[in-house]
DNA sequence: GCAAGGTC
């Protein structure tokens, strides 16, 4: 046996006990640590490199570290901008102490540290937290030479042993990126944050001492439910005209729509339809085109943020009430890891064994026994998008839905296996037939479905798809004419108040927040009164409205003049994300961006602060608004 | 009392 001691350590337990089972062949020893659920797993293996080596697998909980500024930086201490320069310090927060304290025993004999966090930024930076905490315990522990980083996306035993035996260094242009993104969150959110709470305080807008909190996620979330909110109080319908017939035969009777759509001006359609009857009328004639193979594709593999959309709008579930459940799921060993953004299976996955395990249901399981067995089985197709961290969520085991008593995990469990299964499904398969009606100049179309095979559609009941009416059996270039036609009109219909579904690919597709994050953002501008969820009619969706103190900060913003830049939008999130992955790329660095960042948002401080008269008149004046509403009318919603 | 990012 070789004196070679190896320190593994795992950004979660889950990982760390999985890859303890792989490496060990099974045979590994559970060893309690000083944290309760970090344990300690003992076994030995041969990494080739080094030949056999005494293995430790441990893990953390996420971040190992929090950042934060010297106590005498404290709330009242200091004028708020001032945090743009403070000095930060880095600290172990109470409840990480454990496993803190942890890795820093387990390294003290360790000749190799090897990091397996997931292949992320975030997870390479923890990686690097693991580091110092290892380095504490034993400084023999040196990047260049003792550090080594497996680079694993999912945990088939050949890709984690391929992981073991190939590791990498850990990415410290990577670990750059986060600091960066760490410093910029905390100056910003915080030097705004007690600005925003004194200011509106002092002059009395809100209850002294009341928080009112800005971060660079918070406020551009805000902005999109005021923006949906202001779109939708100031619409203002538009008339528009349309010509329509219809044609007949054989009692069957069919639509057809002006190619021209709506028009906005009565003038001109009234013109062309007068001159239709007057030149036309005789009618025009049908061309029927051959019935066209057409198909609804199945979904693809699910990542976190659709899951929250989808059971927002199939359960009425909130974002955090998916999230929680998903994360219940998880740790009962049900379904795969809930947070990705991965939405394709990894080639070596053995799907046909994760549907085999379905087949045991009652309600799905003969579903999944066709797909197996009646070669109905077809490859889920690849999204574009893959963190290189996790799997697409997918069910692990069968769980019977009695098992489940909480009827979000309930709810959650059986759309995953759905969902699943119906990526492994072929596409649902129709004929589509259309006919063109011409009459004079004049177009108009009628098209026709026919759903011939429902495949992906039988076990995926979320969705429907069904035969729209039949097209009679028109001839070709039969001349026919109109059984009815007629100008009709119509109105614009308004926007709709913001849902969370809706504002959750809003948010995914910005750049503002992460899957893990996305729902707390929501949350927490809910909790601070930005922002409530109300019901539209009886019955109607749940959507979210700005509160007066909602709409007074974005207003207060929007009505300050900053050069170029706005803090309620998500434009420099978005650009600070862009600067982060050139950190990575190497075409910056993490002080370029900094100095970069730092120094506009401290201009945008800078004005905030000599025109924060605006902003406290803005939040007065709706709040004086609602409050008279509220005394003489109805309220709005 | 404060951000956003991990995860239990």
């Amino acid at each position: 046996m070789s004196n070679v001691r190896v320190l593994c350590v795992a950004e979660k337990p889950t990982i760390a006990r999985q890859v303890s089972g792989v490496l060990s062949g099974g045979s590994f020893r559970t060893r309690n640590g000083k944290s309760k659920y970090n344990k300690n797993f003992e076994f030995t293996y041969n990494f080739g490199q080094w030949g056999y080596a005494q293995v430790v697998m441990t893990s953390v909980s996420g971040h190992l570290l929090l950042i934060d500024f010297p106590s005498n930086y404290g709330w009242d201490k200091v004028t708020p901008g001032r945090l743009f320069e403070a000095p930060i310090t880095e600290v172990v927060p109470n409840d990480k102490k454990d496993i803190y304290n942890n890795i820093k025993q387990e390294a003290r004999f360790a000749t190799i540290l090897m990091i397996w966090t997931d292949c992320d930024r975030e997870g390479e930076y923890i990686g690097w937290e693991i580091v110092k905490a290892a380095q504490e315990g034993n400084p023999r522990i040196q990047i260049e030479t003792s550090v080594f980083r497996s680079q694993f996306s999912h945990l088939e035993r050949n890709h984690v042993i391929h992981a073991a035996n190939n590791p990498i260094s850990l990415n410290m242009k990577a670990v750059d990126a986060v600091a960066c993104r760490q410093e910029i969150d905390l100056r910003v959110g915080l030097s705004f944050t007690r600005l925003l709470s004194r200011s509106l305080g002092s002059s009395r807008v809100i209850e002294p001492k009341t928080l009112i909190s800005y971060g660079t996620c918070q406020f551009p979330t805000l902005g999109f439910i005021v923006d949906r909110y202001k779109r939708v109080k100031s619409f203002v319908p538009e008339q528009f005209w349309y010509i329509k017939v219809t044609l007949k035969k054989n009692d069957q009777m069919a639509d057809f729509h002006w190619t021209r759509g709506n028009i906005f001006d009565r003038l001109f359609p009234t013109l062309v339809y007068s001159d239709l009857l007057a030149r036309f009328p005789q009618g025009g004639k049908v061309q029927m085109s051959h019935p066209r193979p057409t198909s609804k594709w199945k979904p693809l593999p699910l990542t976190t943020v659709i899951l929250q959309k989808d059971c927002s709008v199939y359960f009425k579930m909130s974002a955090k009430a998916t999230l929680d459940a998903a994360e219940k799921l998880y740790q009962s060993g049900w379904l795969l890891y809930p947070r990705t953004e991965t939405d394709v299976f990894p080639d070596a996955m053995d799907l046909h064994s994760l549907i085999q395990n379905q087949t045991q249901s009652p309600i799905w399981g003969s579903y999944a026994l066709e797909l197996l067995n009646d070669g109905k089985f077809d490859r889920p197709r690849a999204g574009k998008n893959n963190d290189q961290a996790h799997p697409p969520i997918h069910p692990v085991v069968f769980v019977s839905t009695d098992v489940l008593r909480d009827s979000n995990q309930r709810n959650v469990y059986e759309y995953v296996v759905r969902r699943f299964l119906a990526s492994c499904s072929r596409d649902a398969k129709g004929e589509q037939t259309k006919a063109t009606f011409e009459w004079g100049h004049e177009k108009f179309v009628a098209e026709g479905v026919m759903v011939k095979e429902l495949n992906y559609l039988e076990v995926y009941k979320y969705q429907k798809w069904e035969s729209s009416k039949q097209l009679p059996q028109f001839e070709n270039g039969e001349l026919i004419k109109p059984f009815k036609h007629g100008i009709f009109e119509g109105k614009t219909s308004p926007p709709q108040y913001m849902t969370e579904a809706e504002l959750i690919l809003l948010m995914d597709a910005n750049g503002i927040g992460t899957d893990a994050t996305i729902a707390e953002h929501i949350t927490k501008i809910i909790d601070r009164q930005y922002v409530s969820k109300t019901k539209v009619g009886r019955g109607g969706p749940e959507v979210l409205v700005p509160s007066w103190l909602g709409m007074g900060l974005i207003d207060g913003f929007d009505s300050m003049e900053f050069d170029d830049i706005s803090l309620s939008k998500p434009f420099l999130r978005k650009d600070l994300e862009v600067n982060l992955s050139m950190i990575v790329s190497g075409s910056k660095t993490k002080q370029d961006v900094l100095t970069e960042f730092v120094t506009l948002y401290k201009r945008a401080y800078a004005t905030t602060n000599s025109k924060l008269p605006l902003l406290n008149d803005s939040c007065r004046r709706c709040r004086d608004l609602t409050t008279t509403q509220a005394s003489t009318t109805t309220p709005a919603m």
